[in-house]
DNA sequence: ATGTAC
């Protein structure tokens, strides 16, 4: 068997791609990485292995943790992780949902081509930036008052709908469709409120953006059709998530769980790890919190896809209906979701990791995604009707250098992963680091003179930050992703234009 | 990720 030590961490290779760290002292269950080895390489460069072996500390977790190829060093729990709870028993931990409540990806089709755009792409990005709210601070395309902020985290797009920001083909395309029942606005804080009420329809900072693309190949060209999806072709993508709202929701909950369960954090190895039990009162607020700003991160990016829509019309002089802009899928990338999946179980029926299970037997759990999305294969009756046949859309954004990718849900995600795969490429460094190595200015000449692509920012740093080369190879997650078939190529897209905070 | 810190 090979092995591998990284910092004090052992890991024993399963299979091709599969790595685990072996179950001992307090770990709960083993722990797995799914990489190749040169992405092993790059994962053990910071502290997610370590963050990982942690993450198994938590009370109820069931089968493994695991870390995506695509994964890195996170709060408390690394960018990458999936970790599924017992929802009757277990825990449910903000550090492994994320600050960024379902920061999230969507892809928009068109039936334009590249011809379309090309030599029009200082006039789109232009539009798009005039007209697509981004940076930090506030500023959306709607302007939120008491009502509107209730009314988006309680009914998610279907408020959008009933605003006319929407149309029911979009809310037929998103999980859930675009609505999350178990919300609970009551649960997030003033604060939060205050600080989302204003942000409604805006990309913010960091790695969000929104970009042009053309789809430049297709590998399964029976789900590339489901999808409608073809060579040449333009798609649009939108990755953001819930803004200050989802942030002020995380440190709230944070905070009280800190203080009200300080027995179990005693009782983990890392204070950001903080969970609340399952069943108490601080567990069924957070989730109801988190729930709301989920549906609030749908319908920001509703809100952005429906004005991408105008821009597209008035730039093309021609209705967005005329160029078939519909919503592909919208998939979450930082979220804990209740989902019934088969876990290993002892004698008893307890939920019990590794090797040391008597029986598999459902249950239903909390599945903390971080920076993993959701991969339901086909047939699984979660995925939208449109889709059921040949499972889920996923959408991995990569560089904007490199592309990105569609995969479907693969047929062994349920058996290996809780039903997910990566989230993107996964970054290389630290945004600090990345300011050191790149200057925005140069980030972007280089990318317009040598790729074609043409990028507008609010700051030069965050082009920095965002630079090509500081991201994994989006082809090598993808390539493991799709060999242990938890999500399969289906389309890849290369970047167009390109606009961020 | 984020009114880039209580």
């Amino acid at each position: 068997m090979t092995t591998r030590e990284i910092d004090g961490i052992r890991l024993e290779q399963v299979r091709e791609y599969v790595w685990e760290i072996p179950q001992e002292g307090e770990m709960r269950v083993p722990a797995r990485v799914l990489a190749s080895e040169a992405l092993l390489d790059e994962i053990g460069d910071d502290k997610t292995l370590q963050q990982l072996k942690n993450a198994t500390h938590l009370p109820g977790m069931t089968d493994h943790a695991i870390c995506m190829p695509d994964g890195h060093q996170g709060y408390g729990f690394p960018v990458g992780g999936v970790g599924a709870t017992d929802a009757e028993n277990g825990c449910i931990s903000p550090g492994a949902v994320g600050y960024d409540i379902n920061c999230g990806v969507r892809m928009m089709r068109t039936n334009l081509t590249y011809d379309d755009v090309q030599g029009r792409e200082e006039e789109l990005v232009e539009a798009l930036f005039a007209n697509v709210p981004s940076g930090l601070g506030g500023g959306g395309v709607v302007d939120g008052d008491k009502e509107t902020i209730e009314g988006v985290l309680e009914r998610g797009v279907d408020w959008a709908l009933e605003a006319g920001w929407a149309v029911p083909a979009d809310l037929e395309h998103c999980e859930d469709e675009g609505r999350r029942p178990d919300a609970d606005p009551s649960a997030v804080s003033q604060k939060a409120k205050d600080r989302g009420k204003n942000q409604l329809g805006s990309l913010g900072s960091g790695n969000h953006f929104l970009e042009i693309q053309r789809v430049t190949d297709t590998y399964r060209d029976d789900v590339a059709d489901a999808y409608g999806l073809e060579p040449d072709q333009i798609v649009v993508l939108i990755h953001c998530g819930s803004r200050g709202l989802g942030h002020q929701t995380c440190t709230d909950y944070l905070r009280k769980i800190e203080k009200e369960h300080g027995d179990l954090l005693d009782s983990l190895p890392d204070k950001e790890l903080a969970a609340a039990p399952a069943g108490s009162e601080l567990a069924e607020a957070y989730y109801g919190a988190m729930c709301a700003c989920i549906n609030f991160a749908w319908v920001n990016r509703q809100l952005i896809m429906h004005r991408v829509r105008q821009v597209f019309a008035r730039v093309f002089d021609r209705s967005w209906e005329s160029m078939d802009m519909h919503l592909l899928y919208d998939v979450a990338h930082n979220i804990a979701k209740k989902e019934v999946h088969e876990v290993g179980v002892d004698p008893e029926g307890r939920p019990i990791g590794g090797g040391d299970a008597a029986d598999r037997e459902e249950r239903e759990l909390y599945v903390h995604r971080k920076g993993a999305t959701r991969a339901f294969p086909a047939g699984h009756p979660e995925v939208p009707a449109a889709y059921r046949d040949v499972g889920q859309p996923i959408i991995i954004p990569g560089s904007m250098g490199a592309g990105s990718y569609v995969l479907r849900g693969g047929e062994s995600s349920l058996d290996l992963t809780f039903g997910s795969t990566a989230h993107g490429a996964g970054r290389l460094m630290s945004r600090t680091q990345a300011k050191q190595e790149f200057w925005g200015e140069t980030v972007q000449d280089e990318l317009r003179e040598q790729n074609q692509v043409y990028v507008k920012a609010q700051s030069g740093a965050t082009v920095a930050e965002e630079a090509p080369g500081v991201y994994k190879d989006v082809d090598e997650v993808v390539r493991v992703s799709d060999a242990l078939d938890i999500g399969d190529k289906v389309a890849r897209t290369y970047p167009v234009c390109n606009i961020k905070g």
